[in-house]
DNA sequence: AGCAAGATGCTTTTT
DNA sequence: GCATCTTGCT
C-alpha cells in the first residue's frame, strides 16, 4: 500500500493529524468527528513512512475500542503494531518485568469483588470495626489515592491530624501487604506499578521507548493520572505522543481521570501540535446546534465549533410529561409510530443518567410490545458460575491467590463449613502461611477436627488438577468442571432464565479461540484476559430492538433515534453532583455526550412527578433544558394526558404544567418574578460579568462572554436572573455577538437607552441587514 | 446446610 | 421500594 492512499478521502485537518510525524501532537476530536479513522490511518501512515509497524503503539481505554481499532488496522496488512487498553498492556509489561518490580509473573488480577474480600480483611486485621470502615468508604478512597500516584505516606502526608486520612492509609498499608501476599494486583496497581517502574527503573524505560517510538493515545480526556505519567515516560526520549480526545466528553471524573490532562496538554508537551476536527459526520445541525449551545456553558474546555454538511433533520423535541409513567410511555408509543413508519427498533436507543429509571420503561416498552434489551452492568465474568469457575482456574496458575481458594474450598459444598476455613485463615495469619500451606497442615489445626478428611481430599484433588495445567485450556477446564464436580451442580442448578451450563460453555469457547489467537496462550495470559475483559465490549446492535442504556454506556455509540429521559434536577444533574461547580461540568458533558449520540432525531423529556425511592415527588426541571438553544427546540407539555407545543416558563419547575396562583404569588413575593411577556420567558437566564475562566489559563479570548453556570445555590430560578427587569444586566454588550430566533447570529452595533427602554442595535448578514430590539422583550440573546 | 426474616443502602462503572 | 447481603434459626 502506497502512504497517499492513506490520505485520499481525508479533509485537511484529518490530513494534518495524520501525516504530522514525530513530536507531540494533540488532536481534538469533536463528537462525530471521524476520530477513529484518523487514528488508523495514522498509525499505517507512520509505519508506512518514518518507521515500521512494531514500533507503533495505540493505546485505549476499552477492549472494544481496541478490537476495533485491530481490525482495522489489520485491513491496512501491517502485522506486528501494539493495539492494546492501557491495563492489557500494563498486565503484559508488569509479566513481563514482575521479577523487577516485587511480582511474581504469574500474578492474578482481582476485580471488584476480591479486592473488596481484601479490603475487609485488611480492615478487620488493623484492628478497626467493618461497619465504621465500610467497603464502601475505605476503597474509593484508596482508589482514588492510587490513581492519583500516591504512596500510603503521601497520602497521609497532607493531613496529619486527619485521623480518616490516617487510618485509610493504615488500612492501605495493610491491603498492599495482604496483596503481595496473595501476588496479586488490583486494577489500579496494574497502573500505578507500571507507572512506578518506568520512573524507577531507567534501563527498562529506554528499552520500551525504544520499542515503542511512536505512541497513539485514545480517549484521552479520561485518563488519570497514573495513565497520564505511563503515557509521558513512554515518549520522554522522542516526544512521540499523539492524543486524540475531546475535553466536552471527559465523563469519567469519579474514576480518578483528570480532565487537566488534555487541557493543559500544550504545557505538559512543549511546542505540541493541535489539530481540531470539529466537521461532524453523524448528526443533523439542529442536534449539533443544541449540544454546542449546552456546552458552552462550561468554563473547562477547550474552544471548538462542531459544524455539519448534513441537511436538517427534524427539530430537537423536549417533551415534559406529568409523571415518570406516562413519560415512558410516551416514549414506548413515539417509538411505536416511528416503528410503525418503517424505522428500524435497533436504530433506537434511550439513555438515562441511572439505571434506576430502566424499570419504567421496561414496563412501558413490554406492555407496547417493543422489544428492547437493556445495557446493564451486569458483567459475563460476575456470574458465580464463571467466577467458581475461574477460581480454580486462578489456583491453578497461583497457589498464593487466598481469596481464589476461599472461594473454593467448599464450592461446590464439600462438608467444609466457614467455621473451619476461618480456623484455617487464623492459622495461616498465625504461622505467616499461605491458605494452602494450612490445608495441607489441616490434621494439626486445632478445631478442624472433623472437617480435617474432606481438607486432605480436596488438597488431593488440587494437586491432581495441577498436574493438569499444563493442557490446552479447553481441556483444562473440562477437567476443572469434571473432576470438582462444578459441571455436576451448574447442571442441576440451571433454568431457562439463567442456562449456567450455557454460561461456563461460553467460558470454554472463548479459551479455545485464546489458545488459537494468542502468540502466548499460557493459562496466566488467559486469566489475564478474562479478568480485563467486561461484556459492555459486546454490546451488540444487530439484535433487532430498542436499546436502554446509561448515559455513560452510550459514549463512543451512534443511534438515528435517541430518547433522553429524567431530564430534571437531581437526575441529570444528579443530586450528588449539585454543589460542585466542577461536577455540575461533568453532569453537562454527560447531557453533551448523550445529545450528540443522535443522528437524525433527539427528544429530551422530563417527568414532573417521579417516584423517588418509593414515593412520588414533584421533581424540578433540569438547569440544562434552559441552557438549550430554544429557538432550536420544540417544546411540547402534557397536561392531563394531551400534548400540547408551547412554550415553556423558566423558572418554574413544579408538579403543574404552568405556574399555579400560589406559585405566582410565592414568586413575585419573593421579587423574581418577571413580566408576563411570553417572549421574556426565553430569554437567557443568568448572566454575570464576572464570570471568567480562571487568568486565562488556556488563552481564551477575555472579551468572550460567559454563561454562569453554577445555579447551584437553589434550585429555582434565582435573582441573577432578573436584574434583567432592573436594566443593565442583560448580557449584551457591543461588539457582542446575539442570535435572533428569526435572523440568526448578528453582532451588536450600538446600544442606546437604559432599563426598560434600552435598545439595541444589531447588524445581520445580508438579507437581513441592521434591525434594531428592545432588549426587555428578550427576543435577542448572547450567541456564543 | 439451607432457608427465611431482618438489615442495609442506593450515580455513573472503560479495566 | 427493592434488591442484595447478613444473621439467625432450625
Amino acid at each position: 500500500m502506497q502512504p497517499d492512499e492513506l490520505l485520499r478521502d481525508l479533509t485537511e485537518p484529518q490530513r494534518a493529524a495524520v501525516t504530522h510525524a514525530d513530536g507531540p501532537l494533540l488532536v481534538l476530536a469533536g463528537a462525530g468527528s471521524g476520530k477513529t479513522r484518523v487514528i488508523t490511518r495514522r498509525a499505517a501512515y507512520l509505519a508506512l513512512t518514518v518507521t515500521r509497524p512494531r514500533h507503533v503503539a495505540a493505546i485505549t481505554f476499552t477492549n472494544k475500542a481496541a478490537n476495533e481499532m485491530r481490525q482495522r488496522i489489520a485491513a491496512f496488512g501491517l502485522p506486528g503494531m501494539t493495539v492494546a487498553t492501557f491495563h492489557s498492556l500494563c498486565a503484559r509489561l508488569l509479566r513481563q518485568y514482575a521479577g523487577q518490580v516485587g511480582l511474581k509473573s504469574n500474578f492474578s488480577i482481582y476485580d471488584e469483588s476480591d479486592r473488596n474480600e481484601v479490603v475487609r480483611r485488611a480492615v478487620v486485621e488493623s484492628g478497626l470495626a467493618l461497619d465504621q470502615w465500610s467497603v464502601g468508604r475505605v476503597v474509593p478512597a484508596i482508589s482514588l489515592a492510587k490513581n492519583h500516584m500516591l504512596t500510603p505516606a503521601e497520602y497521609t502526608g497532607k493531613e496529619v491530624q486527619d485521623f480518616g486520612a490516617r487510618t485509610i492509609a493504615r488500612i492501605w498499608e495493610k491491603y498492599d501487604e495482604l496483596m503481595r501476599e496473595r501476588n496479586a494486583v488490583d486494577f489500579d496497581d496494574l497502573l500505578r506499578l507500571v507507572a512506578r517502574m518506568l520512573e524507577e527503573k531507567p534501563e527498562i524505560r529506554d528499552d520500551l521507548e525504544d520499542t515503542y517510538r511512536y505512541l497513539l493515545i485514545d480517549e484521552y480526556q479520561d485518563t488519570n493520572l497514573a495513565q497520564f505519567e505511563i503515557a509521558r515516560r513512554l515518549c520522554r526520549k522522542r516526544q512521540n505522543i499523539c492524543a486524540t480526545g475531546d475535553p466536552d466528553q471527559s465523563i469519567y471524573g469519579w474514576r480518578g481521570a483528570t480532565i487537566r490532562n488534555i487541557l493543559e496538554f500544550e504545557q505538559h508537551f512543549p511546542n505540541a501540535k493541535v489539530v481540531k476536527l470539529e466537521q461532524n459526520y453523524r448528526s443533523t445541525p439542529r442536534i449539533l446546534a443544541v449540544a454546542s449551545h449546552l456546552i458552552a456553558s462550561n468554563k473547562r474546555r477547550k474552544e471548538k465549533t462542531l459544524w455539519t454538511h448534513n441537511d436538517d433533520g427534524p427539530p430537537v423535541r423536549v417533551v415534559e410529561c406529568e409523571d415518570a409513567d406516562s413519560e415512558a410511555e410516551f416514549v414506548a408509543r413515539s417509538i411505536a409510530d416511528l416503528a410503525a413508519a418503517g424505522t428500524a427498533l435497533r436504530d433506537v436507543a434511550i439513555f438515562c443518567r441511572i439505571n434506576s429509571l430502566t424499570r419504567v420503561l421496561e414496563t412501558a416498552l413490554r406492555n407496547g410490545g417493543i422489544a428492547y434489551q437493556v445495557a446493564r452492568g451486569v458483567e459475563f465474568y460476575n456470574r458465580k458460575e464463571i467466577k467458581d469457575t475461574v477460581s480454580y482456574l486462578r489456583v491453578l496458575a497461583n497457589l498464593d491467590d487466598d481469596v481464589s481458594l476461599a472461594r473454593i474450598i467448599n464450592t461446590p459444598a464439600r462438608g467444609i463449613g466457614p467455621t473451619s476455613i476461618e480456623r484455617l485463615a487464623d492459622y495461616a495469619r498465625a504461622h505467616n502461611k499461605r491458605l494452602i500451606d494450612a490445608l495441607r497442615e489441616a490434621d494439626r489445626i486445632e478445631g478442624v477436627g472433623r472437617a480435617a478428611a474432606k481438607i486432605r481430599q480436596f488438597v488431593k484433588m488440587l494437586d491432581e488438577l495441577r498436574g493438569a495445567a499444563g493442557k490446552p485450556l479447553r481441556e483444562l477446564i473440562e477437567t476443572v468442571l469434571d473432576v470438582t464436580g462444578l459441571e455436576d451442580e451448574f447442571r442441576q442448578t440451571s433454568t431457562d432464565d439463567n442456562n449456567r451450563v450455557a454460561n461456563v460453555e461460553e467460558l470454554i469457547s472463548s479459551a479455545a479461540r485464546f489458545q488459537e489467537e494468542s502468540d502466548e496462550p499460557t493459562l496466566v495470559n488467559f486469566l489475564s484476559q478474562v479478568s480485563l475483559v467486561s461484556d459492555q465490549d459486546a454490546i451488540k446492535s444487530e439484535s433487532g430492538c430498542v436499546t436502554i442504556m446509561t448515559l455513560h454506556a452510550a459514549k463512543g455509540l451512534e443511534f438515528p433515534v435517541v430518547f433522553m429521559v429524567g431530564l430534571e434536577d437531581g437526575v441529570l444533574p444528579h443530586a450528588r453532583a449539585r454543589d460542585d461547580p466542577n461536577q455540575m461540568e461533568e453532569e453537562r458533558r454527560l447531557c453533551f455526550v448523550g445529545i450528540t449520540r443522535a443522528m437524525r432525531q433527539l427528544t429530551m423529556s422530563r417527568a414532573r412527578r417521579r417516584q423517588i425511592r418509593g414515593t412520588w415527588i414533584p421533581t424540578v426541571r433540569s438547569p440544562f433544558l434552559m441552557e438549550l438553544p430554544l429557538q432550536e427546540i420544540e417544546w411540547q407539555s402534557e397536561q392531563e394526558g394531551q400534548f400540547r407545543t408551547g412554550r415553556p416558563i423558566f423558572g418554574y419547575g413544579g408538579a403543574e404544567p404552568f405556574p399555579t396562583e400560589q406559585w405566582a404569588q410565592q414568586r413575585s413575593r419573593r421579587g423574581w418574578d418577571r413580566r408576563a411577556d411570553p417572549d421574556a420567558e426565553e430569554r437567557p437566564r443568568h448572566w454575570t460579568d464576572d464570570d471568567d475562566p480562571p487568568a486565562g489559563r488556556h488563552g481564551r479570548q477575555a472579551s468572550r462572554e460567559r454563561r454562569e453556570t453554577g445555579r447551584a445555590k437553589s434550585s429555582h430560578a434565582e435573582s441573577s436572573t432578573d436584574k434583567a427587569g432592573g436594566g443593565s444586566s442583560h448580557g449584551i454588550k457591543v461588539g457582542q455577538l446575539v442570535t435572533h430566533g428569526r435572523y440568526g447570529v448578528g453582532r451588536v452595533a450600538s446600544i442606546d437607552g437604559w432599563g426598560e427602554d434600552a435598545k439595541a442595535s444589531v447588524e445581520f448578514k445580508p438579507p437581513t441587514g441592521r434591525r434594531t430590539f428592545f432588549l426587555k422583550f428578550g427576543t435577542i440573546r448572547p450567541a456564543r
